[in-house]
Parts: C-alpha cells; structure tokens; sequence
DNA sequence: TGACACCCTATAGCTACTGTAGGGTCAAGA
DNA sequence: TCTTGACCCTACAGTAGCTATAGGGTGTCA
C-alpha cells in the first residue's frame, strides 16, 4: 500500500513540477528519499501527504519560511498549538494589509485613467502628465548617515 | 537652475537608495549621467523628472518593464496616446485579478483560522487538520509529455 | 594629516521557482 | 539486439527588483 513513486507521479498528484520538488528537497522541506538501483528518487505516501502539505500552505499565500514553521510544529505534536495560530493570524494580518493596499492602487489607477479625454497624441495625454507630477513619490526610503548632531 | 546633483541626493529626493538608481541605469531605465572629475555622477533636472516618474509608475505596481513602455511613449510624444490607455487598462486587469485572489484567499484564511477550536495540542490542532486535508490542491501544473494517443 | 561621509565598480544575495545542458535509465517495439 | 522515447539525474544559470557587501577612491572639514 505503501506506494513508491516516481518524482514525475509525484508531481502529478500535487500539481507542481517535478523541478519544485527537488527544490524543496534542496532546501530541506521534504526529506531526502529513497532511491532505486538506476537512482531514481522513491517516494511514499508521507512524501505525497507532506509535499500536499507544503502546496497547499504556499497556495495559501505562505512564504517557505512560515510552511517550514509549521511543519516543524506539526512534527512535534505534543507541542500547544498557539504558534500556529499566531503564525496564522500574522499572515491574515499581511493578507489584509496588501489588499488594502490594492484597493487603494486601483483607486489610483481608475483616476489615472479617467485623466486621458480622448485627446489624439501622448504629448497632449492627461495620463503622462499625473504619472509625471501627481504626488511626487512617497519618499521612504533614502538610507544615507544621520547628519551629525 | 539645472542642478547638479550627486546619487545620493537624486536618490533622496526621489526616496530610494543609491542602488537602485545605478540599478536602474544598468538596466537602461535612466540615462548614464555626466561625470566630475572624480568620476561622481552628475545628475541635473532631467533625470530628477524621469526618475521620480519611474518611482511613481513602481508605486502604481507597474513592472519596470511597463515602466519603460511609458518611458519611450513619453519620449515619443507625437504618437497617438491610445497605446498609453491600453497599458494602464491591462494594468487595471491585472490589478483587479489580483485583488480578486487575494479576497478569496482572506476568506480561506479566515476559515482556517476557525477551526482552532481552543484544544491544547498542536496534535489535535484543527488548522493543522485542514492544512492536510482540506482541497488537495489546485493541480495546475505538472508538465509532463503529453500521453500518446 | 586624519577622519569621515560619500562615491566608485564588481559581484553575490534575496524569494520561489523555472529552464537548460549534458548526461544516464528503463521499457516497449522493430 | 538495437533503437526510440519518455523519464530521470546533477549542476548551474536565469527570472524580477532590488539590496548588500568587498575593496577601493574622492572631497571636505578640523
């Protein structure tokens, strides 16, 4: 029952590349496995279970990291489970805070785009002239010494 | 009046890093400035305006290489302005896809979340449960050779 | 003269994969 | 038996959009 699967029908079952796989097992998400005589990765079912695992979370919107916490704390069982809710709870959090933030770019953009009137050529657009002037620029970054004191 | 400003003074006014403005110049996004005697580069009013407009198109989401598509309309300023339009319409799209993703990926979130149903254990922890079980994945990819007929 | 902020180039690192080169394995068909 | 073709292997380069680091040079002030 235990079946041994090649990467490819691995791949398969979870809908990703055979690439990604390896890649996982690079970085150390899925355990090394087996290997034929022709050496040839053999995988089971714990492989299928765990790689599902890991597709999942990550269509979940979670970074590898956060998918490596949690299936360190699903290894450990006896351990409380108010991790993961945190970790999930932080991730609803920066869900909410990038829709937010989308909401309010396609604000922008539908503005942006309302600015064009049908005039005939780009020196003239509306849409050029707000790229150009609108706001000039957040200003967040600009890492240089604090002036002296 | 035309400036002449080092890199890090255009990357505060324009609040990035310095890197980023050399990044962009390798890439072609910003023209190679003068240089001092030192071999500083000397930026004046030109690239403080071209630059400030490749941050807002950033801060819009654009990639930079819709940036540049803007770049070289803006630099062709008798060609008909429709080629803009169509660009930040496909943006909006892709925006709106987005934001359509992300909604319904709040809503899965938020689900799981729920299943925490206050036990102790990461063992019998619901969100674990509905990580392994729920969907079984989205199955988009796998490239494999399609089967003979 | 020294200190320090700033600049230079070149290169490596980040995330999460994806793609490619150059080979080996395995099963079926001629 | 040989060949074909799908599949597998390792190693490495590439993607976007920066960011960071190493190892140097420049400019200004005390």
């Amino acid at each position: 029952m235990s079946s041994s699967l090649r990467i490819g029908e691995l791949a398969e079952r979870a809908g990703c590349l055979v690439e990604t796989i390896r890649y996982y097992e690079r970085l150390g998400l899925m355990p090394a496995p087996g290997r034929s005589l022709g050496n040839y990765r053999l995988y089971g079912d714990t492989h299928v279970d765990r790689l599902l695992f890991i597709r999942r979370c990550r269509s979940l919107g979670m970074s590898l990291a956060e998918t490596k916490q949690l299936l360190d704390l699903h290894d450990a069982p006896d351990r409380i489970c108010r991790d993961i809710d945190r970790l999930i709870d932080d991730h609803i959090v920066r869900v909410n805070d990038r829709l937010a933030e989308l909401q309010a770019l396609q604000l922008q953009l539908k503005r942006l785009r309302s600015q064009c009137h049908r005039v005939r050529t780009v020196k003239e657009c509306g849409i050029l002239k707000s790229l150009k002037d609108e706001g000039n620029t957040g200003r967040r970054q600009a890492r240089r010494r604090a002036a002296p004191a």
